[in-house]
DNA sequence: TTGTATGCGTTATCAA
DNA sequence: TTGATAACGCATACAA
């Protein structure tokens, strides 16, 4: 048996598939996107050839005519532990069941990278933009609306900012938690905090915990904070760093389950009992939550859920975007709860 | 102040800041692709032009004429956990580095959703694909060198197989911490796997520990070996089933850290000691292995470097595919090394 | 129901 | 050095 052609020295085209099928490219593209417009024995004839050259459709040309992209962009501070893993996965599998296609970048906390990634991502057409936390430089809005690209804030729920979010309050829920722990009768009590500056997820955990001191007719600025990055290692450093500068410090409350994780570890090598010695939470529940020793008490995030509520809610600006029509409310705030684990005891003594 | 012009329904484009500085679309382009060629004064004029019309060139049309994307795109079994999370990070660092994007996408360990999703990636004009493990049906394949895309294949190094790879030799990674275990004395040793269906890095590993049984004179199919997902609840499942069907066991050793951490806390809630009744050891050395309580004895897989040098290989073989040229022998085999932590100590008795 | 012709925003070839 | 203009692969308005 001889091959009609040599093989082609390249993806095949439209206008390949026509010829194979003896019709016109107009024909086999309605057969594509509005099969019921073309009858059913030309239909079977397109299809056939379709798959003989295993035709598979040009994006960047159907993008350019169609002026979406079905492209979704998201930006994460950070793919290296699972903050936000679950929650992307989540929103991921909710865009796809639309027929979206998502492209994840992650800035690594700084700023300037994100900017450059959220430029990247317009340039290359996403039709909307998954944004982690409220802060950043006016501009990056501007430049946003200016290129009518949608842009969904998660992780973070504050209905007054500059753009819709579906997320939570991580004030209030950071207060409840420190509420439990003050419930438990600490008072002398130190807190790892993510850095403050240009994340607002992280300073607003700060003022929840604070507010909780006030509640209790407390001085808030008897908390201690300690900054640094959301990092496992670094959780332990700042760990050390309380125990020895505060040795009688009876609890302390870190700004996420990683930070924890770590000073659980550092609290190990010092023979440091938790929670006999020291309390200690957490804050997301993600899986390490459960998995260390003592397991944390923390803040549970339904981070599928919100996931799976942001796509919505994406999808629905980017929809209306479409249609340069006015952009739906869309802004939810996902409710939290604390969950008791062994990490959190009453103070000794 | 009055603005020129009513703000753009949608995005500038190359003609609009054209008009706007007064010169043709074609030295427009050339000012932002080869500047070189255009005279100072002329460039300067455009550039303002760019600035102030705020103008990003627009991806699909550069993509459809340049034939190249500079997209690579990822599909990972799953963003659930952090076994492939700093690996791919590093992948992206270094692929942004060299001016390509990274989409990426998970296929939840399930083949033809993977096979799903490199259709869509190349339908959307990704220049190469990074996929995990060897293990698909020859199809796709196919399709892949049909259509010209260059896939090269991480965390397992398999130099006959149909696609080049960067990673590490998961047979003899395991057979060398098998034979940590037997050294140690143990003998009545079970083993908690990935599936191993569609899925050569578990199936390698499960060889490796019975070639480390071999190698001392056992017999391999003493290893008893319980198959499940990669799932923490999965791995405290799978360990509660060993140590009640097979309760002289001394020895766990779990196909990767995540199952480990899952038999860990299996193993406090049944009230066994670990390593003093079982030992425990994991394998990927993620950043959980140094976290759970006893820290766990595990293969350390460099994942930066793998995805770093990964990055590498599948540019020069996107680059040597765009020249039409031979693809150029880029595997690689990635070293791995036992790393000893508490998980891991003698059998009782 | 199907085909023709046009345009999407770039880059590249060729003249000027 | 710069400017027309022809592709690129697809969708669609319009014609047949």
């Amino acid at each position: 048996m001889v091959k009609k052609h040599a093989p082609p020295r390249s993806a095949p085209t439209l206008s390949d598939v026509a010829q194979e099928a003896g019709v016109s490219t107009a024909t086999v593209s309605r057969c594509l996107n509005s099969p019921e417009r073309v009858v059913e024995s030309t239909r079977q004839r397109v299809m056939a050839a379709v798959e003989r050259l295993e035709y598979t459709p040009n994006f960047a040309a159907r993008a350019m005519v169609a002026k979406r992209s079905y492209t979704i962009g998201a930006i994460i501070p950070t793919m290296e532990n699972a903050i936000f893993a679950r929650g992307l996965q989540a929103f991921q599998d909710a865009l796809s069941d639309q027929g979206y296609t998502l492209l994840v970048s992650s800035s690594a906390y700084r700023p300037e990278l994100e900017a450059a990634q959220i430029r990247t991502l317009v340039a290359r057409g996403a039709d909307g933009l998954l944004l982690i936390g409220h802060d950043r430089d006016e501009g990056i809005y501007d430049y946003l609306a200016q290129h009518r690209v949608p842009a969904l804030v998660a992780w973070s729920y504050a209905p007054d900012a500059r753009s819709p979010s579906v997320g939570f309050d991580n004030r209030s829920a950071m207060a409840e938690l420190a509420q439990h722990v003050l419930d438990l009768g600490h008072r002398r009590i130190a807190m790892i905090s993510g850095f403050a500056a240009g994340n607002d997820r992280a300073r607003s955990r700060v003022l929840g915990a604070r507010d909780a001191f006030i509640a209790n007719g407390l001085d808030p600025e008897a908390l201690r904070v300690v900054e640094t990055s959301y990092d496992f290692e670094k959780g332990a450093r700042a760990f050390e760093e309380i125990v020895t500068q505060q040795p009688d410090v009876t609890a302390v409350i870190c700004g996420n389950d990683v930070l924890a994780a770590g000073a659980l570890q550092e609290a190990r090598r010092l023979g440091i009992a938790i929670p006999e010695q020291i309390s200690v939470t957490g804050f997301d529940d993600i899986e390490l939550a459960a998995v260390v020793s003592p397991a944390l008490t923390t803040v549970h995030v339904p981070h599928r859920e919100m996931g799976r509520q942001a796509a919505h809610a994406l999808i629905a600006m980017v929809a209306a975007a479409s249609q340069q029509a006015a952009l739906p409310d869309v802004s939810q705030c996902i409710s939290t709860k604390v969950v008791s684990r062994a990490s959190l005891s009453p103070p000794p003594g």
